[in-house]
RNA sequence: GGCGCGGUACCCAAGUGGUAAGGGAGAGGUCUGCAAAACCUUUAUGCGUCGGUUCGAUUCCGACCCGCGCCUCCA
């Protein structure tokens, strides 16, 4: 079955197929580097991460290029209020995203940065004001005429055709033909970070930089644009209207938006108390793998109630998985291969395959998967698992980490990493209880935990039980969890 | 006001014109020295409300109620 995406621009899921035969070329408008990301950013990166993940395991070549946008109005502020400059403002921001997008699974994609590509935009703009769609006002600002394009709003479904200019309350912005009309660059004030270039003094606008440089990684045409759906209008309405003006040609194939996430059911912002970026998440003392869970758990183009509850359920789900695989990979199973095994580990692959072929259902993909982990278990239980279907359902699980990439690791290091960062910007006092035992689980050597374990096997062998649950009462405090199988004991960091 | 999305069990959340996936939680049970893990059973005659179409609607249509998003730089 072919891969079918909802495509914004006509509202509805088509077939995809990418204008080259078997690559993919995508963009997604990435962050604005001036804070922390928090975790309404992440789930749109994680969609869009688990779209180029899922072309690839579909056979495609993708070549998949993220912008940060490293010069804005609020960097400009920013820097200025701490005293930096926009550079040094912008590289901690930028290095701070590049570590929580690792640390939650997002593979990086190419990036280009908007102040290295500054010379490619004013030659842009300087082409479309050769052209009568751009021009330029008195105190050398350069604006986008959108009455020189007639199919402005198709894509955010807006009628501007019987919108009268001046209709609008904004006369202040006087030199402007139309109120409408937007900032290609924005002439240099004092104080703010301004290049020389070709058309003048100045700062790109915001919309200029992606297409500039989407078309510069990626040609005139390409396949998938994404973001979030805030994005919609005016950026990529305006993405469009560039774009297509200068090149004559269709932009983007595909418009891929990611629905804004709820926060214990209502619109995360900063006065309501439920601001969270992945930082302070981790500083609860919430594993990563458990973050992405939740935000893959319900498909990109549906609200998500991100909750605490929800958290600690995700959590418990991942543990499962883990402990499937674990089961999996450590037991001793008898040779041979049994059919109904070999045929569950094959109909869930097609099913999780399916479930995303129909625009990305992950929520679908995820109940084929626990399926299966449960007829597997009931199955191991009953001794029917045989040697040759192993590496099957071991497969199965590992498609589906090609796609939502939580089973590996045990977040330990990550979460340390965050513990530390912690330290050295003096937010000791942040790191909760829960973070700190996550990451003394991880001081423990294997060989310590296995030293004590066989202690631990001694003294129950010799039915000495209050020994051995000291023992394990030991280990539990210090993060490891103590399982007794019939093929010994197995033992995994909390 | 314009455009759009959604309201499914205690919680999260799929889905379909023919009788409700999956996860978590709760209860009972199996296994076990005890745990842990795992498995089994169980928890919505019901899918916001009221009408309509239909042999049949949670699924289609209409109205209403509620929540949410975008409408000039918030992912």
């Amino acid at each position: 079955m072919a891969f079918r995406l909802y495509n914004t621009m006509s509202s509805q899921v088509e077939e995809f197929h990418p204008l080259r035969n078997r690559e993919v070329r995508m963009y997604a408008c990435g962050p604005t580097v001036y804070d922390y990301g928090h975790i309404g950013n992440f789930r749109t990166f994680i969609a869009v991460d688990m779209l180029q993940r899922f072309l690839r395991q579909s056979g495609y070549t993708v070549r998949y290029v993220m912008n940060i946008t490293d010069v804005d109005d609020k960097i400009i502020r920013n820097a200025a209020r701490d005293g930096v400059s926009v550079q040094q403002y912008t590289a901690k921001y930028e290095k701070a995203f590049l570590e929580d997008s690792a640390m939650i699974g997002i593979e990086q994609p190419t990036l280009v940065r908007a102040t290295e590509h500054i010379a490619q935009m004013a030659d842009f703009v300087a082409k479309l004001v050769k052209r009568g769609i751009a021009y330029r006002t008195d105190d050398g600002s350069y604006y986008f005429r959108i009455a020189s394009f007639p199919r402005y709003g198709r894509l955010s479904k807006k009628d501007f055709g019987g919108m009268l200019d001046g209709a609008r309350v904004d006369v202040d912005e006087y030199d402007k033909d139309s109120a409408r009309d937007f900032a290609l660059w924005k002439a240099p004030k004092p104080g703010e970070a301004s290049w020389e270039t070709s058309i003048g003094p100045g700062r790109p606008g915001w919309h200029l930089e992606c297409s500039v440089m989407s078309m510069a990684e990626l040609g005139e045409s390409f396949d998938v644009h994404a973001g979030g759906e805030d994005l919609i209008f005016p950026h990529h309405e305006n993405e469009i209207a560039q774009s297509e003006s200068f090149t004559g040609k269709p932009f983007a194939h595909f418009w891929f938006h990611v629905r804004f996430l709820l926060v214990e059911g209502e619109k995360m912002s900063k006065s309501l108390g439920n601001f969270y970026t992945l930082r302070d998440l981790v500083l609860k003392g919430h594993k990563p793998s458990s973050i992405r869970y939740l935000l893959t758990s319900v498909p990109y183009r549906n609200q998500l109630n991100f909750t605490f509850d929800g958290l600690k359920q995700a959590a418990v789900s991942v543990e499962r998985l883990r402990n499937f695989r674990q089961r999996l990979a450590a037991g001793s199973f008898p040779s041979g291969s049994c059919l109904e095994m070999q045929s569950l580990a094959a109909e869930t692959v097609d099913r999780m395959k399916s479930a995303l072929d129909d625009d990305l259902n992950t929520a679908q993909a995820h109940a084929a998967l626990f399926e299966m982990v449960r007829r597997a278990n009931a199955a191991f239980d009953a001794n029917g698992i045989k040697q040759d279907d192993v590496p099957l359902l071991l497969a199965a699980l590992e498609k589906f980490d090609e796609i939502f990439a939580v089973l590996k690791g045990n977040d330990v290091p990550q979460m340390k990493q965050v513990s530390d960062w912690a330290s050295t910007e003096g937010r000791k006092k942040d790191i909760s209880l829960e973070l700190r035992e996550a990451v003394q689980s991880g001081q423990l050597s294997d060989a310590d935990i296995e030293k004590k374990i066989a202690e631990m096997v001694a003294a129950r062998n010799g039915r000495n039980f209050k020994f051995s649950d000291a023992l394990r009462a030991e280990l539990t405090a210090a993060g490891i969890v103590i399982e007794n199988t019939k093929d010994g004991v197995r033992w995994r960091r909390k």
